[in-house]
DNA sequence: AAAAAACTGTTGCAATTGCAACAAAAATGA
DNA sequence: TCATTTTTGTTGCAATTGCAACAGTTTTTT
């Protein structure tokens, strides 16, 4: 995340007293919310890590998005019609912030100092979630397992020098985040390391080409 | 689109002249423009449709995303790292207007009404994006063909009581958009039809469940 | 109007992926 | 610390998907 958007404001305005805003803290496993009933509120990530999942009538768990530091996420940006059920659960202890709209876009009666700080901020945080469903996109309409994986992979190495990197997920929530069966997914990534494009070790991984 | 965007005052703006905006035609198939190098502009569909296209070295070609009225695109909303070719071209006959800027989020020296426009349409412009880069995303990570179909005709007839619908897109580009083999597709297209959920017609389909 | 190009519908076969199952290892928590 | 739960690594088998190919149809271009 490369925005200019400074959570501190944020803080210092809830204890300004914002009505709209409310901070919550979560432990790892806990709902964060839901995505089933209209609740008119844009939730912020300040600090830990939570995921929007989705389980369809097969039991099949998909991690449809994965939120850090200064993600938005909530039912707002979400097509109304999907009938599935989708909830946010944290992934680590999360601070998260809850700003609650009667209209995302019309000013709030107080002109509060946040409000004006969220209007200049969302454009911002929102151009930074676009792009960062495009990558997740682009990632799930790789054609196959050996192409999703190696397109994480170089997510993963972007930017850095080194090719080796230690996994941000378990491999039971690698699969589910790329949409794609474990076992099936751990036999690939035999494969790779037999034909010599990877080495593994536990969620080791380093990249050999 | 459910924005209050107001297209008719981009062009009202561009009249005034505003150095920044430009506004091109392109015929059916044209190239829009290429997201391989930084270009600082960002691309809003006034009428027509575009889609954005990625082809993989073993000649796959991918729909990644598909513009229609007052959605916006261009190489800012895209991840900088992913190595491959992605170029938008026309699906019809369209009327692109350009927006060149240096840094998004700081206004023109001018401060001609277009830009102010423009800073406060951001928001909902990119808002509306969001959501339908998540419901891509709702779509992308269904776990096999069949419900990839299913959940694509559901968006097709959201909202309307009939059950009949022609397809937007030829069965090839459906199939790209997709990020699936046609013949299977067609296959299981035809599954559908014999197991008596859908009907198929040429291009037209009706859901029967 | 004829020729060329693109799209549809279909199939056999091969490759990939998913499913189920299980033992071993690691992590969690009581 | 010990018991329980979760994750990893693996495999055989079945189901799904992709690939290649081709004939017929429709659309586009000349």
């Amino acid at each position: 995340m490369d925005t200019n958007f400074d959570k501190k404001i944020f803080i210092e305005n809830f204890k300004h007293n914002c009505n709209r805003i409310k901070i919550k803290n979560f432990v790892k496993g806990e709902t964060v919310t839901t995505y089933i009933e209209k609740r008119n509120q844009i939730c912020f990530v300040l600090s830990g890590e939570v995921d929007l999942i989705r389980y369809d009538f097969n039991g099949n768990k998909t991690i449809i998005g994965h939120f850090v530091d200064n993600d938005v996420f909530g039912e707002v940006f979400y097509p109304a019609n999907t009938n599935n059920e989708l909830f946010v659960t944290a992934r680590k202890n999360s601070e998260i912030l809850f700003y609650t709209y009667d209209s995302l876009f019309t000013k709030c009666r107080r002109n509060c100092d946040f409000h004006k700080e969220l209007t200049n901020s969302l454009s911002e945080l929102f151009l930074d979630q676009i792009v960062s469903l495009n990558l997740r996109i682009e990632l799930l309409t790789k054609r196959n397992i050996r192409e999703k994986l190696l397109a994480y992979f170089e997510i993963l190495t972007k930017g850095s020098i080194r090719k080796t990197f230690t996994l941000p997920y378990s491999y039971t929530d690698l699969a589910d985040f790329l949409s794609i069966d474990r076992s099936a997914m751990m036999r690939e990534l035999k494969l790779l390391a037999d034909e010599g494009f990877i080495k593994k070790n536990g969620s080791k991984i380093t990249l050999l080409y």
